[in-house]
DNA sequence: GATAACAGACCGACTAGTCGGTAAGGGTAC
DNA sequence: GTACCCTTACCGACTAGTCGGTCTGTTATC
């Protein structure tokens, strides 16, 4: 089944020549590392071939060792192309609108919790999932994955801190509470992946809002969330 | 390398006709299972090979199959070991002696702050980093992790639901709090293993500790935790 | 005509699973 | 008590298929 009819995109214009043009068809490499998301994230990295993504992409063997020099770095790409991807969706986001620094970081949570919608392998995180894999064997990949999930972190510290400032919270630093949510978050897909079902990765991020409150005292001492 | 060597153990003995011989050999099919836990926590479920555990637990190959009809089936055993030493673990461990249920449930959390030391595969979660690989590809191990999971978590609804009584807490189940510490800790492993470093798990666990106290009132209402 | 971007046949190492065999107990009939 | 047999545990060579990676084209663009 479907070997003759894969690639009968012959005359396929040059995208990169101009990368303007609003067609669907992005170059190979784009759509190679388009597939390895969803593909990595729906069965991970070491159980994901080579050949799968070629097949997914529409390219054959000899365009993937082209744009990468192995599996491994594709990998390292991916947790890079995922970085890019989720940074401008949340660059993009509306939460940064208000004026006050910790009503935009529980907007930020909300935010995420409102990501948590449709099948699992949508909304679940591609470098939490590959951490767990390649931690020990491939410090690449690891590596690549730290980037990604501290630098996200990162860009909650101003307003954490901010926030820390206003509101006379210490007693930790910005940046670990901003790990903290991280941490809350791919735990919460975890569970969400083995009980097979969204809600309880909810319920852990309402939790997680409700630290928040507590800590920064929006929320009278016993919490009464609904 | 280590052909001729590896079973000389010729007069074994029975060991399931006599199984309180304190003989440090075990049978093989648990030499098998706790080869798994140690490769499987290393590298993930997919990367693990059957030779790789038939050499690290000295049984051949048909001795693996004699005892697993498949890798896949491995896996589901593996499950089920784990949540058999880590139920044992947690039964006998000292966190249940305090009279009060908040306390119990605080201590806990600080016997599982405790356990993370060491090497990163050592004190990481089996269940956890398999859900991550083969929530899609095999519910049996799925189910076989989300038991192991859920199971535990239900052991402290009891004590969160003592607890919330008792210091009139509510706006939550316990069973919601007992699966958002699961969740914390599986989050807190993935960021120990992405940073290669358990401290930032330990951070972790201090939040979540801070927001149990939060929440049944236990500390003041802006945290001060050192 | 040089180069980048692929195509796709091919290779060799690897891998899950098979299969025929061996040996050690345990039951039991005598 | 021993001869016989069945079951369970385990061995290890073998196989059929898989998979990452290579190599030799081919085509379009500058």
């Amino acid at each position: 089944m479907g070997k003759s009819s894969v690639n009968r995109r012959v005359g396929v214009k040059r995208a990169n020549a101009a990368p303007d043009t609003p067609e669907e068809k992005k170059d190979a490499r784009t759509r190679l590392l388009d597939a390895a998301l969803a593909v990595i994230r729906t069965k991970g990295f070491s159980a994901t071939r080579v050949d799968e993504l070629c097949a997914a992409a529409g390219v054959a063997k000899g365009g993937f060792f082209h744009h990468f020099k192995s599996k491994e770095a594709l990998g390292v790409a991916a947790a890079d192309y995922w970085n890019e991807t989720t940074s401008s969706l949340f660059e993009s986001a509306p939460y940064h609108r208000s004026s006050d620094p910790l009503t935009r970081f529980l907007d930020y949570l909300q935010f995420r919790r409102a990501l948590i919608a449709g099948e699992i392998p949508e909304f679940t995180c591609l470098v939490g999932t590959m951490t767990q894999e390649v931690y020990e064997t491939s410090p690449d990949i690891r590596d690549a994955c730290w980037r990604s999930i501290s630098g996200h972190a990162e860009t909650l510290e101003a307003d954490i801190k901010a926030a820390m400032k206003k509101y006379n919270v210490d007693g930790m630093s910005a940046k670990s509470l901003a790990l903290y949510t991280q941490a809350t978050i791919q735990g919460a897909f975890i569970l969400a992946k083995a009980k097979d079902d969204p809600k309880v990765a909810i319920d852990c991020i309402d939790h997680l809002i409700r630290y928040v409150e507590l800590l920064f005292g929006r929320k009278g001492g016993k919490a009464s969330r609904k």
